[in-house]
DNA sequence: CGACTTCTTCCACTCAGAGGACAAAGAGTG
DNA sequence: CACTCTTTGTCCTCTGAGTGGAAGAAGTCG
């Protein structure tokens, strides 16, 4: 089939365009009540949209006590592909135009493997996705990469864990090899989106959405929008001072967060702990395994060891530390906490919520929800679909 | 005369009298190059805003080559009042529509005696600026307050150096004894409009504004407009932890960067210092006028008080500690730093970007400037100017 | 003085959008 | 089933915003 070629022709159009992406189809009368226009515009514009093929009809709507309306929605061969690289492993999924995951597939690969490796990866899991019936093709991609990105042109900048990507021009590169439009983000940003589109964040307006994964970053998002600074590095507070005088990190500095918690710290910490004999479960599993990684410390804790709880907990302090500044400064409505660590569940998040409702000041934290995330690996996948709906959505 | 009555009729009205606000008399063809709308609409909307009178003819331009343009601007008798309430002190100063301090008047006074206490002082100074007929009456007034704000309603919300504050109805009550419409925000978001109107951070679209003075606060500038968080408690970074384990803070916490480092807290080490003999300099200050004040701490580091300079380097280092983490979340454009401390000047600057420089990472850091604010105490009265006018020049 | 620019006004024309009238299609009622 | 009432969809007219061209007014420059 011929791919989305069509563009919103206006902003009503693109407004109508993302009714019906979030609500699902819907009847133009319905479609009416939340526009503001009148029901001669209303229909003139859904005219073009069916015209353009963008939106298509689809049967009638029950009767509201009069005549039944009928039907649209956004044409159900549109497909979106939603890329979330992470620092070791890849996700992939195609959704239809409403966003819904058809197909999620995930596979182990490090990004310092560099980005041809990466991408050559990406189409061959998007060609997996479009051979098992899911797509004939994809009208856009939303792409997240763990690290920096001049979001304009969608080039990553100074990636600390990713060397070989600095100015890697991937939202070039990817739209060549894959025909459609791309957009390209923070993975961090990416799973705030998704948490806003189709998770815990839906009408909230300011919030900050937390990942722990290999690193940690924190996504901005305020008055709806993604905030991503000014020169895309927003969230980066991994290397946000935790200990004064801590440990070394990799960035040069002392004591930053990463350094003392994330994915990759947990995991040291664990193998030490096994090997100082601190912990028979974790030595347990550092046998079985040959090495330990934060889904271990996450099995043993759900086990009741004690060493692998209080490793959490300590991270969670230090996070919540952390957090707790974040909290004062920028008083946001809700925290989302995300990531790979996700799996270390109500530890950490007691830790968390602990440290931000002590040391953050009453009015910030009154009604300040803290709470974990709601899609778990799917979130940043979908906010890579929405990310390029956004823009697909928006008038040329 | 008769106040100003009429408000702009629609968007582009609105953005002419910004434009004219901004940049002062200005002919129709200039503004012609600013707004993109056809001669003909502009004409018409230029006439509109003459009728209203809020607009005046203002003699001819010069010549750009051909017939001379007939310049306009904004009626030269609208004042706006800008009233700046701090922890210890009052300023209030008269503005004209282009946002320029026509008189100002600074009186001590300490908040804490209540807001029926205050907005008496402040309606003598402000009659006291119209007796030396700078103005004939108000158009509008904004105020500042030494505290959180629930801005749409111009409510202070539990202020903590404000006991009497909570929930006393400042918009309602100044606007009643002014007879104009008020705007009330938090002291140091105005200082951030004021420096981002007529300040250093002209022209930079995310900033953040640090206001060291009886407090600490931060004042946050997102796309060009202020972000005052989901409770208008954004921005306090008084009581964010900066030394583990601290000195206990009037919070209840302990190691509040508020407690190491503000006005406040430099008076109190530096009255300890001369009392335990530390600093000829400052004991003989203290001799001299029974209490110090950072005032005090100032002059003794300019006259190379040793001590007086190591308090300042350390409270700058604090700061910049907090300050780092903050360049790490927001990755701001610049950097101001401002308030009564001022006068510590480059000293202190310089133990903040050091921190900044050292701890944040280079991609934040690379072109970020760390300035001090170029206003000093009329930042935050044209900021309250600017305020209220931003809200009388947008559509009714 | 004449040629060329620039500014301003006037006017005809286009077009988006509102809103009313009316027909079509359903629900509810006796 | 006949009738009324409601909702939906379409058509048509009207208005007002805005554009762009033409022409005059008021300059500059050689």
């Amino acid at each position: 089939m011929r791919r989305m070629t069509a563009r919103p022709g206006n902003a009503h159009q693109a407004r109508l365009l993302t009714l019906l992406r979030d609500g699902g189809p819907n009847s133009r009368a319905q479609l009416g009540d939340q526009v503001d226009l009148s029901r001669s515009k209303l229909a003139v514009e859904v005219e073009r949209l069916l015209e353009t093929g963008l939106v298509v009809a689809d049967g009638l709507a029950a009767s509201r006590g009069g005549r039944r309306s009928h039907n649209i929605r956004l044409a159900p061969a549109l497909r979106f592909l939603g890329v979330d690289i992470g620092a070791t492993s890849i996700d992939v999924a195609v959704t239809n135009a409403e966003l819904e995951v058809l197909g999620h597939i995930n596979q182990p690969m490090d990004v310092r493997e560099g980005p041809v490796a990466v991408f050559e990866q990406v189409l061959s899991m998007a060609a997996k996705l479009k051979a098992s019936g899911l797509a004939e093709g994809f009208d856009g991609a939303g792409i997240g990469v763990p690290g920096p990105v001049r979001f304009p042109e969608g080039v990553p900048v100074a990636p600390p864990i990713m060397p070989g990507w600095d100015g890697f021009p991937v939202r070039e590169a990817l739209s060549q090899d894959l025909g459609c439009p791309v957009m390209v983000d923070n993975d961090v940003n990416l799973m705030a989106m998704g948490e806003q589109h189709a998770g815990v964040a839906r009408s909230v307006g300011d919030f900050l959405c937390v990942k722990i994964g290999t690193g940690i970053g924190c996504g901005i998002v305020v008055g709806g929008e993604v905030y991503r600074g000014t020169t895309g590095s927003a969230g980066d507070i991994g290397h946000i001072q935790a200990v004064p005088d801590g440990r070394p990190c990799a960035c040069g500095n002392r004591g930053c967060l990463e350094a003392h918690f994330s994915g990759a710290a947990l995991a040291r910490d664990a193998t030490e702990a096994a090997q100082q004999g601190l912990s028979e479960e974790l030595a347990a599993r550092l046998e079985a395994a040959g090495a330990l990684s934060a889904v271990d410390v996450a099995a043993a804790a759900a086990a009741g060891d004690a060493t692998a709880l209080d490793l959490i907990r300590e991270g969670g302090n230090r996070t919540g530390q952390v957090i707790a500044g974040l909290v004062s400064f920028f008083n946001p409505g809700l925290v989302v906490i995300g990531g790979g660590v996700t799996g270390l569940g109500h530890t950490l998040l007691a830790a968390i919520r602990t440290q931000v409702y002590r040391q953050s000041l009453p009015l910030a934290t009154g009604n300040l929800p803290i709470v974990l995330g709601e899609l778990g690996p799917t979130a940043g996948v979908i906010g890579a679909a929405r990310l390029i709906s956004d823009h697909l959505f928006s008038p040329a």
